[in-house]
DNA sequence: GCAGTTGTTGTACGACCGTATAGCAGCGCG
DNA sequence: CGCGCTGCTATACGGTCGTACAACAACTGC
């Protein structure tokens, strides 16, 4: 008879790419499972591997969960800013693709919600996953501030401050976005659009005072 | 000697105080722990009882969350108009001192944060939390709704749409409170103040076109 | 004072958790 | 082929969780 070769049990892999493949793995288990998706059982279930590898790989779940928020993140932003910036349009074009990527279906998942849920409750306690929303953040309002930077003001109107304004728009984009993942029906996808749409505008036309250079509201 | 009278055990309660007195466990459980203070051990010490009673006065943990999530909902949101009305002021002045309420310090407590975060974590699977969530929110948006009604706009302004203008308000208002409770070094709670009142005038002067009335957005 | 009601406790059980540790086994190298 | 390195598994331990259930005891009414 045919000699039977044995399955093996497992299959090596050189670290790095087990590492990411654990990232993925806890991305997929928190997404699943929400909140009860961080556990190494579950995360190694998910993976195919046996609990103790992932404290083999990482010295915690928090440091494993950081860096599945990181590529979360930059993968979100990545995706967002590829739409935005795909074909080549007026800045003002671009802000709006900029907006619409960022309510489209795959960004109003109520799983990708609680997972980010779960990033957020760990920043208090976890200052490696709290770093990487402050680095992940800063990154986010940079590519809102890039697009807002190539904006020109209406005529007559002075400057406005880019990073302040960026940090509000991000404000405004975060809101809308958590009601839309809570309770879809609130409001429709296009006119969160068409209320960032409006807000930049205002901020084109000086309406927003307190993020005109040097002249902060009264 | 002096007959020892035996202290009591424990001390029977009517049913409506105990449970009243289970949710203030629950909310300062949530409170101290985060998501790890959502287990009837916990809230049963918090509340000087013994872990059963919590299953013997609500059917399910998630009963009493949703219960916590209203109290706290609607106690917050009385605070918040108490300081709005205060003193009879203009409509103006009084969404400024909403705004200034809705960025006092002890809105921006990181622990407050946390207990969101649990209730927001279980409108998904509870359809309980989410009931409290949806009634809560719409009474939030309503208060602003209110406060914006009383607002009139610049002369040859239209009237803008009251409540998806309430909708959009309250988003950046949550955004921003967000941020600033995740990160309070973004930008200090003044700040927050002068975007709503510039959203707010910028709304007031007709700059906001997806809020105005029979005249959506193109 | 006493009995009934019932709010409340205490305990026990099985499930799942994180972690430590000892040893197995895939794979590269000689 | 066989040996060693080490990625990986498997097991065991102590702890916390939710739940069920039987017994207890505080208060009420008589």
């Amino acid at each position: 008879m045919a000699r039977a070769r044995k399955a093996p049990k497992f299959r090596r892999v050189p670290p790095s790419l087990r590492r990411e493949a654990l990232i993925e793995a806890a991305l997929t288990s928190l997404r699943k499972h929400g909140h009860e998706g961080l556990s190494v059982r579950r995360i190694g279930a998910e993976a195919g591997v046996s609990p103790g590898l992932i404290n083999h790989h990482f010295p915690s779940v928090s440091t494993l969960v950081a860096a599945a928020y990181e590529t979360l993140s930059m993968s979100l932003l990545e995706s967002i800013q590829r739409r935005a910036r795909e074909s080549d349009a007026s800045p003002r074009e671009r802000l709006r693709r900029f907006f619409q990527a960022s309510f489209a279906p795959a960004l109003l998942d109520p799983a990708l919600f609680n997972t980010w849920l779960v990033f957020w409750s760990m920043t208090s306690h976890h200052p490696e996953v709290r770093a990487v929303h402050d680095r992940t953040y800063a990154a986010y309002r940079a590519a809102l501030g890039s697009l807002l930077g190539e904006l020109r003001p209406s005529d007559g109107v002075p400057r406005f401050k880019v990073r302040p304004a960026a940090i509000a728009l991000s404000a405004l984009l975060d809101g809308l976005w958590i009601e839309a993942s809570i309770n879809p029906r609130t409001f429709r996808p296009a006119q969160a659009v068409a209320l960032c749409e409006d807000w930049t505008n205002a901020l084109c036309a000086g309406a927003l005072p307190s993020l005109i250079e040097r002249a902060a509201s009264a």
